[in-house]
DNA sequence: AGTTAAACGAGACGGTACGTCAGGTCTTCAT
DNA sequence: ATGAAGACCTGACGTACCGTCTCGTTTAACT
């Protein structure tokens, strides 16, 4: 999916093409987004996107995904469920942005129709956050702030499944309301108070 | 989005269409479905398509949800986690079912770049479902087997969320044990038990 | 290679066409001549130009031989080396001019590598002419001004042959005096005079 | 238009290139010709042919008009309508031939779009030919084998061009009894024999 | 029963973009 | 310092669909 390695000296206009990428996208949305586009803004021929990049999508991956690198990291005050808010609330408005919330949708919306992407989508986007967030959580764990009978994959899905819910399938913005009502749920759970 | 009144006498050649739709789709895959290919399937001159829908997504919507007719309704039992546990079971075999989990991804694809489809999906499809899982969860807190203390939607967020998130972001299949693995953190809470 | 009969009403964008392909071949040159520049010149879809021909040199001969009407008839003085002369010469001229010989030489070019074309040439411009010809010739024969003892099609060859011959394969134009050699010399033979 | 000379020694890939140009033009045709493909079949860069040819046509020549390098040369029996056959016949056999014909034929084409070709040809291969002709009438004329009265080389275009017109112009093959006719009109004249 | 007007199939039309191919230039690396 | 390799921009190719727009032709409801 990512580039390949040019490696011989010349002049890479990678970076060019993931620009004029999400320069485009932003203008006229993923859904008028074109190779044909693309290449135009950059200054660059066609055959030079298709050399390294299979299809729009994997263009347009790069381009989202390289903007990605280091933003969603995790906090680590002590507190597990101060610090999965932090962290929900960030990936809440990154989401909810109107720069690049659209873009993440459209991306989403892509993997839905081509398997590269996918996988891409998963290794590259939500696999690290996952780790990132199991990681907070075993600690959490060993300091006995997390309950030791679930497993950490059922804790990440059960806390961000909802939040991916929201943005992909349901019209309209949220707040940090939601996210502070669903940590209060999976942390209390649904079982009827006992006496 | 739904096709108009035909009033004056013809064969209402909707039916054909949509049949002609849902072969394609499976055919082909969303990606190379097209207007023009589903109107020659079905024998039908395009601009039949185009009177009764605006685009390639509103006609695969009407195409797929009109099979989701009344599948996934609710059972009651008298034991709220059975039964939500009957119905996650229902929507996970439908999303992951060779000949309906692509169409449905393929139409939460669709609606993350057409805004029109993702009120429609909303709708027609995700709120007529989370309106009966909230129906039978009232039920079931006024029998005393939830916690009061959370809101309905909140509790509908955290259980099908991660079925969700799991269908769309996550590559590869799930079973059942996932299922029983969210009802029961859900349910149980994510706090350390007390002594 | 003929346009397809319309038969049914539709605006007829065959001339629009033909015309916008004459004036880019002059404007142009045949070799920069490209079925995408005559489709934006005549405002029309590239797949307009498709539809009705299967080539660039199609369009080309088309658009060139329209224009070759009704020029080149045969004139009829009585007088069968003075006829010859006349009609030789306007052919000289249209081969000649700046403004079709370029064109006629190039459609003679891409009949070297399209068999369509070698046969739509020979069929639409060669032959109607060299009929004409031969008819004035047999004439010419019956009014005694012609030797019986050659055939037609040999006769109609000596003397247009050495026409293209210069025309094709010498660089330099050619004036009267060619025509008149080759009429005097065929006409009085090579043979030595007798005494 | 020819290659430079190396001179300095390194292995000349001029006869590689040459070789392949032929071979390529014999399997797909001068049209689907590529300098592309040439350098590919050749095992040279595409840069190796550029810095010898300035285009396809360029190439192709130099490829072809190698081959010709003393064939159709001229007989001298003395009898000058003896020799001029047998080398009409000559020249008829190479451009009727199937692995021959359509090259040149081809470079003919490529003569009528490309001024340089139009110009290598004449003067590598009309020229040539046609000044061995000329020698020969010349020779014929001094033994009175040949009328005076007319111009050589309106008599070189006289028995030539009907060839060239026959195998340019007129589809399917012609025999040596189409060269028998124009010989045998060309010295007895077309006009009415005296009583 | 004949009239009428809609919906219909067919498909041409001006367009946009596709993905491929070749053109010709230029840079880098190995020999 | 030459030549093989091949990246690069350009531009045309021929195809597929888009969405709009006539065309006759059903066809059923209303005269």
């Amino acid at each position: 999916m990512s580039a390949a390695d040019p490696s011989r000296g010349m002049p890479d206009r990678t970076d060019a093409v993931l620009r004029a990428t999400l320069e485009l996208a932003r203008e006229v949305g993923y859904a008028r987004l074109s190779i044909e586009g693309i290449a135009a803004r950059a200054g660059v021929g066609k055959h030079t996107v298709y050399r390294r990049w299979p299809s729009k999508g994997a263009v347009f991956l790069d381009a989202l995904l390289s903007t990605l690198k280091a933003d969603l990291s995790y906090p680590d005050t002590g507190d597990i469920v101060a610090d999965l808010r932090t962290q929900m609330n960030a990936a809440r408005t990154l989401l909810g942005s109107d720069s690049y919330g659209p873009l993440y949708a459209a991306l989403v919306g892509e993997a839905q129709h081509d398997p590269a992407i996918t996988q891409a989508v998963y290794e590259r986007w939500i696999k690290p956050l996952s780790d990132g967030t199991r990681e907070r959580l075993r600690k959490a764990r060993e300091q006995g702030q997390l309950s030791a009978e679930h497993d950490l994959d059922t804790i990440v899905a059960l806390l961000y499944g909802p939040l991916y819910y929201r943005f992909l399938l349901i019209p309209g913005d949220y707040d940090a309301a939601f996210v502070d009502a669903i940590l209060h749920a999976a942390f209390t759970g649904l079982s009827p108070k006992p006496e």
